[in-house]
DNA sequence: CGGCAATGTGTTTTT
DNA sequence: CACATTGCCG
């Protein structure tokens, strides 16, 4: 085993294999070199078998990538091992043992806006005004209280108010109706791992025995669920290994505490603290400036990033007059860095909020230039696709009421609120689910649609199986009927879905239902279907933990934006929006470019905000201005053709999204439908970026 | 029951 | 602005 070009802190991290310790990584710290490296270590040097080993990461992509380069490094016995997130992980454990929690084998997982769906069906039956309590609000507490370990007759003891009082009251009725559901919500992948083990301590045993070595990315992040999750797991062996920053602790608000990271010296005794400090990734001047940053948080361990490599260029920091010149800004130093031979795959534009990639998107679109948005909702929030894919839930899992209601009336059936409470209470009598109370009417015709479809089931692919939904459903008639421009996009969009289904079944042979609709439901990132192409990455900083680029671009640099609005008036949160700020700086490479506007249109409102506080934090030594006195507005350049005429049903073909048919046309701009997973995109008459065929 | 117009409400961040 | 929800009419 090679343990060369590895520094001697990171040897150690790698050879260090028993008991319990911990790796403070500093971002670009190699760190997961070191874990692969590791893991490589464990398994080729010392024997251990691949399947004795539990590596959780925090994303799937990083699963995916650790895997990729573990077998790399050791060949296809990589595969015995489980390397997933704690949610893949948890469900791994629920599946092995569902009957030990007294689900059936089919149960559901329910998404976030299934869950809400469930909240909002609760408040309803209790005759409360949702406009008095927000289902959101309400459903935000439940899932802070789940993550907590904290179960609704543990809440009833801490409520002080009325309105805590309601939080349990729906809290309890939740959980019924999750259970009566025969479903799992996405706390529950890891709540319900530790319920099994805390009632059948031999079931636990069998997985410390299993697991005895454990390795844990990004710990800072990692709530209290995960916390205990992993504590279980790693009690009997203490081999456990965790990598962290409490600098890069972003997830606070879904629950997570860098605490955990701080105080692992004293959950393990015997542990033992290694120290990754040395930067491979970024020029001086970018990890001065991070450190310039994220040293005004008070709550920190004092640690600071060194690197051996060159100042590099300062950054480069402009305010623009809008969000379009912003975006104009970056079109333009984006081409220049193309053609001075830079690849697209180097390039990176970072966010703080999702809605802020579409400025960007309409000028790289416009400019031909291709991209991706990383972890945008795109594809799996549109409303036909949820249809379809509520109609598998059901096929799946008919106790699954909140499916079930979502699509009865998909298409029109003539099924309206009456029907619903009619058959509502009629499953409230017999006690049985909304599916099985059906026995006539109107309803009855779609209980046999169903019915039907799943005595088919056996003998059909998914891509089959999706294609009997959208049929016998009636679901694309209707959109055929519709013969709007919305709907034939909508009709694009499920054939669209079929390709992915195909994808899967050409990538892992035949596919069940079951392991379909899992994957979907925690992979929801449709890049991590397609293969790597040389595009330029658009994400939030959120998402772009982890990774690095050559060259990036912070956009919407400003108080209100970043540091967001409502982190303003909490310290704890601001620290938050500048570790976020440090993550996102560290990402670059050799070259960052920090932009912000002065006027923003935000919910159609022009808004106005100073500069980002983190700019100032920077400071002029590692950061240059290019803001001048006379700064005028440079967003008025396009190049169009305006001879060419266009017509609704015309083929053109953009260079980077490929045939497209044209679906609207409003004035001067058209509405084109592109092959998934671009989908429908405003380009101008007669712009360079497309050919009529 | 469906369709349409009026009204209102919201965006941090993600498994 | 974009969308979801509500209210009213046929």
């Amino acid at each position: 085993m090679n343990l060369e070009g590895l520094n001697e802190v990171q040897k150690k991290a790698v050879t260090k294999t028993e008991g319990p310790l911990l790796v403070l990584a500093g971002a670009g710290s190699g760190k997961t070199r070191v874990l692969t490296t590791r893991i490589a270590y464990m398994i080729k040097e010392l024997g251990i078998d691949p399947y004795n080993i539990l590596a959780i990461t925090f994303t799937n992509k990083a699963a995916k990538e650790m895997k990729e380069r573990i077998i790399n490094l050791i060949g296809p016995s990589a595969y015995e091992m489980q390397i997933s997130t704690f949610h893949s992980f948890g469900l791994s454990i629920i599946k092995e043992n569902y009957e030990k929690l007294e689900y059936k084998k089919n149960f559901t997982i329910f998404d976030s806006d299934d869950s809400l769906s469930v909240v909002k069906k609760i408040i309803k039956e209790m005759n409360l005004d949702p406009k008095q309590y927000n289902p959101r609000g309400i459903k935000s507490k439940i899932s802070s209280a789940k993550n907590e370990l904290i179960t609704p007759e543990e809440y009833e003891k801490f409520v002080t108010n009325e309105y805590e009082e309601l939080v349990y009251k729906v809290y309890k009725s939740y959980q019924k109706k999750l259970k009566v559901n025969n479903s799992f919500d996405f706390d529950d992948l890891l709540i319900m791992p530790i319920k099994l083990f805390n009632e059948n301590k031999e079931v636990l045993k069998n997985y410390q025995e299993r697991f005895n070595y454990v390795l844990i990315d990004e710990y800072q992040d990692t709530n209290e669920a995960q916390y205990i999750l992993t504590k279980m797991i790693s009690a009997k062996y203490k081999n456990i290994c965790v990598v962290g920053d409490e600098n890069q602790s972003i997830y606070s608000f879904r629950g997570s505490n860098y605490r955990n990271i701080l105080n692992f010296e004293k959950d393990y005794a015997n542990s033992e603290v290694i120290m990754l400090e040395e930067n491979y990734r970024s020029t001086k001047n970018i990890l001065e400036a991070a450190n310039a940053v994220i040293k005004n948080n008070k709550q920190r361990k004092d640690k600071k990033l060194w690197t051996r490599q060159d100042e590099g260029v300062k950054i480069k920091y402009k305010r623009l007059v809008d969000e379009k010149d912003e975006a104009f800004f970056v079109k333009a130093k984006i081409k220049s860095l193309l053609e001075d031979g830079v690849t697209r795959n180097n390039i990176a534009i970072l966010y703080r909020t999702n809605a802020q990639s579409r400025n960007i998107e309409e000028v790289l679109l416009a400019e031909n230039i291709p991209y991706k948005v990383v972890g945008g909702f795109y594809f799996y929030q549109r409303k036909e696709i949820k249809d379809l894919i509520a109609y598998l839930k059901l096929i799946h899992n008919s106790n699954d009421d909140i499916s079930l209601q979502r699509i009865i009336n998909v298409p029109k059936r003539k099924i309206g609120l009456k029907t619903i409470q009619k058959i509502q209470s009629r499953a409230n009598d017999l006690n049985s689910s909304l599916f099985d109370s059906i026995e006539s009417g109107k309803e009855l015709e779609f209980k046999k649609i169903i019915n039907d479809i799943i005595a088919k089931k056996p003998k059909l692919s998914i891509t089959e199986l999706v294609e009997e939904v959208l049929d016998k459903s009636g679901m694309r008639q209707e959109l055929k009927n519709e013969k709007t421009l919305d709907a034939e996009i909508r009709i694009e969009n499920l054939e669209e879905f079929k390709s992915i289904t195909k994808s899967f079944e050409e990538r892992y042979g035949t596919i069940m239902l079951d392991e379909f609709l899992e994957e979907i439901s925690l992979v929801a990132d449709i890049e991590e279907y397609k293969d790597k192409r040389d595009v330029v990455t658009l994400m939030t900083v959120h998402s772009a933990k982890g990774l690095e680029f050559d060259y990036v671009f912070v956009i919407g640099l400003e108080e209100t934006i970043f540091p967001h609005k409502n982190s303003l008036m909490d310290n704890e949160q601001l620290e938050e929006e500048r570790r976020l700020c440090y993550v996102a700086i560290t990402r670059a490479k050799k070259e960052l470019f920090l932009l912000n506007a002065k006027r923003r249109r935000i919910f159609g409102m022009d808004t106005y905000s100073p500069q980002s506080r983190f700019i100032e934090e920077i400071g002029d030594e590692f950061l240059e201005s290019l803001n001048s006195e006379n700064d005028v507005s440079i967003s008025n350049a396009r190049n169009i053709d305006s001879s060419i005429e266009y017509k609704i049903g015309d083929n053109v073909t953009h260079i980077t999204f490929g045939e497209g048919i044209v679906v609207a046309i409003n004035k001067s701009i058209l509405s084109i439908a592109f092959p998934h997973p671009y989908g429908v995109k405003s380009i101008m008459k007669g712009h360079k970026s497309i050919r009529k065929e």
